[in-house]
DNA sequence: CGTTCTATTGACTCGATTCAAACTAAGTGG
DNA sequence: CCACTTAGTTTGAATCGAGTCAATAGAACG
């Protein structure tokens, strides 16, 4: 497991994003975070809560996920390292769903005080983070398209090539593979259908010669059938080096 | 129609959330809006637009919306006089889908630079409008678990109860009925099923008397009924008076 | 008053679910 | 090292919710 500074994932993930001055990237590095590991299942967060710090992902993944008619799981994202799957709660303190982690997981606690400090002082970083938190809202839209449009193939198809390209952008997914310690039973309650028929589903893309997909480990084979299939497009991650950040003069 | 002056739609939505200092009440009645009225189904900005101005809706309805495969779309929220269906653009300017009319509407253009200028100077300002984006998310959220997990009638039920929410908190609702000039053809493409579909699912809605849809007018009988069917929790709406919005001291 | 939407109905089909069972891999403890 | 357990994957058969196709009925519009 990499992990390093903690701080540096964040560093990476946003130099991505804008070019930082010099002082907003002190002001990262002297952010105080704690870092601990998550046991697969084991939830960080729970729908009902009241946060006071954010989490980052150091290694590993997250999902946030909650029940519907009390006994439905809908998983509504994954997360990967860089990401902070909870930043909504810096102004959205109680929590709505459930944040868990997808097999042994390193995450770093920021506290919000330290967190709202640091922005306060930058109206740049405000800018990248309330960006960061927009992108997060562009991907639950596209989701909802997801599972309201797209055949289950489709769908899963669609969730595939988006951690392909979000691990590849913080350059965890080499020769489009990756290895993630997900169940199919999770493929399932991601794409909005039976556990039963995501196995199917995964049998006809292998049969496909789209992807490998042993156990944990997914390998594309045909990147182009793939987005095809899945009807993907990454304009909605917006990963691009963005627009011009100052906010005024 | 009621439109008064435009910026009162806007303090009158604020002040649900918070308690606005005198000068951010000053900031924001001074900040230039142009008004202008939009017909049915027309787009207001579309998919790949780089935005330069948010829209505040004065009254009517808007909708966002994209196609999937090519052909098929999906309605991703409908908006109510009160929201800013594109903040977004404020920090994320290029649109990844479209925002359309829903019957005549009156909205309100804000250039994005003095927006900024205006959050630039109050951190009151920017928590309430970065807390607005992310209860537009927590609603994206909440649609990805409907799509997901709950049937065709669910589903409906589902939107019914969160657009009587949505108006009650701005006053549009009275005696839990409202009207909305929508097709039945608009219902399905929002809850991702069939127009003959949803034909039967309403006529269903109807025969268990959970409410009255004539056309455009719905009247709500049932409410826990409805709810219940919807698997209906507010919470993910955030609608109370919110915590302190005081960023640091 | 015809044209164009929109709503409604019936018959048929199909994608996906459910239920049940078998199979595989990976521990765990004796 | 082997019996036993448990979690996860795979398969088959029956069923069902929802889609498609096609026709009709109403309402709205110019």
């Amino acid at each position: 497991m990499e992990a390093g500074r903690p701080y540096t994932r964040l560093l990476r993930r946003l130099d991505s994003v804008v070019s930082l001055t010099e002082s907003d990237r002190r002001g990262i590095a002297q952010i105080p975070m704690t870092v601990k590991n998550f046991a697969n299942g084991q939830d960080l967060i729970r729908d009902g809560d009241i946060s006071t710090q954010c989490i980052l992902v150091l290694d590993g993944y997250l999902f946030r996920h909650k029940m519907a008619n009390g006994s439905q799981r809908q998983i509504m994202s994954f997360h990967v390292p860089g990401d902070i799957p909870d930043l909504q709660t810096l102004h959205l303190p109680k929590l709505d769903h459930t944040v868990t982690a997808l097999g042994a997981a390193v995450v770093a606690f920021i506290p919000h005080t330290s967190f709202k400090e640091l922005l306060q002082a930058s109206p740049q970083l405000t800018h990248v983070f309330w960006r960061e938190s927009l992108v997060d809202a562009a991907i639950f839209r596209e989701w909802v398209i997801n599972l309201g449009q797209r055949d289950a193939i489709g769908r899963v198809a669609h969730i595939i090539c988006e951690l392909v390209m979000r691990l590849q952008a913080v350059g965890l997914a080499q020769n489009m593979s990756f290895t993630i310690p997900w169940t199919q039973s999770d493929v399932a309650d991601a794409a909005g259908i039976s556990t039963v028929h995501a196995n199917r589903v995964i049998q006809e893309l292998r049969r496909l010669e789209l992807l490998e997909w042993d156990s944990r480990l997914i390998q594309i084979r045909n990147w182009d059938g793939l987005a095809s299939l899945g009807d993907f497009s990454a304009d909605y991650l917006h990963l691009r080096k963005g627009e011009p950040a100052i906010v005024t003069g």
